[in-house]
DNA sequence: AAGTGGTCTAGACCACGAT
DNA sequence: TCGTGGTCTAGACCACTTA
């Protein structure tokens, strides 16, 4: 485990642990320093990365300060990939509806990098919160990355199966956001009403490398959608 | 000027300038500590800020390589505050429906930490792209911090004002997002139907001591409501 | 004036990728 | 194996806030 890593963990940990909030003082910079046995500049990396994740802010010549918003019940759009740390916060499932290996469309193979003759395993799911429908998910992986997929992988989060059994990096996420009208098929699935709202997200999803691997489209259910983006700068 | 913003700036106008597309290889860190003349720290610094941006993305023992999208005619939902950069990109223009000084609302004194006694700016505004409607917005600005506000500054860029006419630093930004119905007022403004869809988002910006200063609701024309956000991690 | 975070350096060593 | 980016250090100096 690196270094500041360990910080920034340790440092969140103690924060909700001790229910801090918005505005509540940190250790300075030289008490962190000594306390954890490590160079100013360590530490600086550890607190610009809780500054990025929204956690902190730094005030120069003042101190370090816990950020927290006061809203429950709001969905990070940054949360690392998907809902990996939202399946702990929320109570989460699926239900598949497709699951097999095909050739993309053209849409889905610009978006992913490949040829359309290149197989691609497509996924389609319904995803439920707390027994709500939360989203309607279309999701195309580059079978050349993602070599194998079941049912019981896709009931379950499949970025823990990317990561953890595959042994694959995720690196970063272009997404794309539209609100629109409901068709009477995606109405059906959630639940709603045609011509509801929605809430339409395209998502390319890359390794660490850079190469795409999973191309998502995902519509969600205008009633349970809350969503939180925290920005710096 | 920062050593490691001024080479940011360069790489991202490099890029910009010869058109790199994603993948493009940027020169390596020895190159860039030469052709700058300062420490790698510096460089890495200022790669690690254009990383955060969105820029660039970096593999270790391969190199550097741009980050670039697509797509046109989507805002940033992170590009710095409102539409600092948008207002350059697209043509952006306002008309204000409501400029005065009165006491806030329960929830916008709580949520910029006033009392309900103290004085707010209010402004209500419709903003127009390419001559469409694009949002209804209503403000509540702490008038002790933003002591002062006139039609023609709301018109044109309030964060403009507020950084380079009050000298003030903005921080940091909470937005919460909402997918809903159009109600009849709503859509009267943005020349919509009642029970159309709309992207509710509120907003509150801080200075970089953490105060907040402007506390914002904003309801967005779907038809015109294609965003992005780029997530690292 | 004292305290606090921010920038920058020079250099050691490490981890990963290409070949 | 070699090139590339990533981590970490010790320390100098700077910029802002607080009192």
């Amino acid at each position: 485990m690196l270094k500041y890593q360990h910080i920034a963990d340790e440092l969140e940990h103690y924060i909700e642990e001790h229910k801090l909030q918005q505005g509540d003082k940190l250790p300075v910079l030289q008490d962190l320093m000594v306390q954890f046995g490590v160079s100013k500049s360590t530490v600086t990396k550890a607190l610009e990365l809780l500054e990025t994740k929204g956690v902190i802010f730094q005030v120069r010549g003042s101190g370090i300060f816990v950020r927290r918003h006061k809203r429950k019940g709001y969905i990070s759009l940054l949360s690392t990939q998907g809902f990996k740390k939202v399946l702990e916060e929320f109570q989460i499932t699926s239900k598949v509806i497709e699951l097999d290996i095909r050739k993309p469309t053209k849409e889905a193979a610009l978006n992913l990098n490949v040829s359309v003759d290149d197989d691609v395993y497509y996924v389609k799911r319904i995803r439920y919160i707390h027994g709500q429908s939360l989203c309607l998910e279309e999701s195309y992986f580059n079978k050349s990355i993602i070599t194998y997929l079941n049912n019981e992988i896709i009931t379950e989060s499949i970025f823990h199966y990317i990561t953890e059994g595959l042994g694959l990096n995720v690196g970063f996420t272009d997404m794309f956001l539209h609100v629109d009208k409901l068709t009477e098929e995606e109405a059906d699935y959630l639940g709603l009403k045609k011509g509801d709202p929605k809430l339409y997200v395209e998502s390319i999803f890359h390794l660490t490398n850079g190469q795409p691997f999973d191309f998502s489209k995902v519509t969600y259910n205008y009633v349970q959608s809350q969503f939180f983006v925290q920005a710096v700068l």
